[in-house]
DNA sequence: GGGCGCCATCGTGAAAAGCGATTGTTCCCG
DNA sequence: CGGGAACAATCGCTTTTCACGATGGCGCCC
């Protein structure tokens, strides 16, 4: 009784349509003995006639019990339809993505590759969140930008190298480049140890060269008033650097490292394994154009002399 | 891409909630390869995967897309089970029917068939409307009681020959019968000239009696106590005199007459070539049954002497 | 690394879907 | 009143689909 078939309830809301099985069946595509087997077979799993047929030239008429069965096939087909414009939305890029973000990363990128997504699907919806920088997780997020190497069973992309810079008063260092040594034991204000930073400190330590942290703070503009106020130098990645405008501060100064250090990688990350949603793969086909543009935006800042 | 088919969809959702294409199989009663080629057909006919398979003892899980599909799917197949049970309630007797009747017919009949039928269909719809004499349609009717011939393309069983009566005074007349050229010219109440009303008195006059016709009301009960008061007589359908109890009344006698007037007939009228839901088949049933018994009665009270 | 669990694929037989032609009804018009 | 028109049911027939069992490939886990 349950082997109900979308196809024999539109055949039989056209025949009621129609009021006949031929016209029915051109409607449809059919030829009108097909239609009558539809008919037949949609009867034989309801149990009953669904239509009375007259004989002669007089439409079909629509049974007691093919009333019952065609209000709720109209329900039926009207769901079926309802199921394939979402799947066609979908496949358009509409839908919902959730994308995790960390402080301090990707607030150059993440603005682009919203503001893209938006304006490519302006029906999507998109969910931002805001990760705890010690325990980064993918949870449900579809995508997630980090700068560094992340548990569990993820894939990534790299975006972006993102090397860092000194940060320093206006005079306290000259010289478009400093020598990496010329920080032992010179004051720093810094971020919290999350994320890439003790990757980054290590890379000094290792170097044999010991800043004094005297302050730590998340929030890229204090720091940078930090450093205006002479509290100490900066060390941060580019990204953090051009965000902030710093390099066009009168009262700032922006060196490389000589040697460098090597850069953080911003990475985004994702479920390995998952299938993407259009809107996902679009959105990581932007993150990847927008971080290489901002690659070459670096390269040629810092060729020129 | 409409080639959607519910079974799929079922499939779907077995394998979401089972985590494993073999297991819902099992559930379903299929096998497992069965059910990949299903959802398959699934995937072939939205564009996409619905599920990734991480292989190896891993369950699998639903892509975006796939929950998407499943969404709406979900709806699509408690909607399909929505109509399998309306159905099966439809064949088990409920469902809404519609009688039509006109005041004076079967005001003896109708009563029984309502209670017999809630009775044995409590969540059944039963509608009664009452015709205009003038003109009884059947309209979108089921069912329509009416005592004669009806326009249209219609139907009927006979219910009952009722046979008409005179009501008298008592003393008006003396014994049992009555011949019926005693009414030339005697005041007579009666209903007005609808239904069956015009034929029995085109018998009379085939007959050569005229009796004179002081009042016409379509109201038992104000017919009645004319006759009591000594208005007149009146000549009455069995159905009518029995409903009224008149019978029992000591102020009025019931006679026969002789010859007696054809009686009129009950009948029940459908339209013609419809298929009758199992409500309207069983109200006939009963209404057959109730007039029969009916009939038996009418013999009964009137052999006796 | 071998076994195990899982899904995909292939080949096969059965079921059905759809088609064209034909038959059987009913109505309508001449 | 009889022939034609309109319509649905039915009959073979072909093609597609369905479901199955067997096999193969892949990823875990012992």
């Amino acid at each position: 009784m349950n082997d109900l078939e979308l196809r024999h309830l539109a055949a039989m809301a056209a025949v009621t349509e129609e009021g006949s099985f031929g016209r029915a069946a051109a409607r449809l595509g059919y030829t009108q003995s097909t239609v009558s087997q539809q008919i037949a077979a949609l009867e034989r799993s309801v149990g009953g006639p669904v239509f009375d047929r007259p004989g002669g030239p007089r439409p079909v008429r629509i049974t007691p019990l093919g009333a019952v069965v065609l209000e709720h096939g109209r329900e039926l087909l009207a769901k079926a339809v309802a199921l394939a414009e979402a799947v066609d939305r979908f496949q358009a890029g509409d839908g919902r993505i959730d994308i995790g973000t960390l402080q301090s990363v990707s607030s150059v990128i993440l603005p682009v590759v919203v503001r893209r997504l938006r304006d490519e699907h302006p029906g999507c919806d998109i969910r931002l969140s805001e990760e705890e920088p010690e325990a980064p997780q993918i949870g449900d997020l579809d995508l997630l930008f980090y700068d560094g190497p992340l548990g569990g069973d993820v894939e990534h992309v790299k975006l972006l190298d993102d090397p860092y810079l000194l940060v320093a008063g206006r005079g306290t260092f000259s010289g478009r480049s400093v020598p990496l040594d010329r920080l032992d034991g010179a004051p720093l204000v810094a971020w919290p140890a999350t994320c890439d930073q003790p990757r980054m400190e290590e890379a000094f330590t290792r170097a044999g060269v010991n800043p004094k942290v005297v302050f730590r703070t998340a929030g890229n503009e204090t720091l940078l008033s930090m450093v205006r106020a002479g509290m100490g130098s900066a060390v941060l990645p580019w990204l953090a650097v051009h965000a902030a405008g710093a390099e066009h501060d009168d009262r700032l100064r922006v060196h490389e490292l000589r040697p460098a250090i090597p850069p953080r990688e911003i990475c985004l990350h994702w479920r390995a394994g998952r299938t993407h949603s259009p809107l996902a793969a679009r959105a990581i086909e932007i993150a990847v154009e927008a971080a290489s543009g901002l690659a070459g935006e670096l390269a040629l800042e810092h060729s020129v002399p």
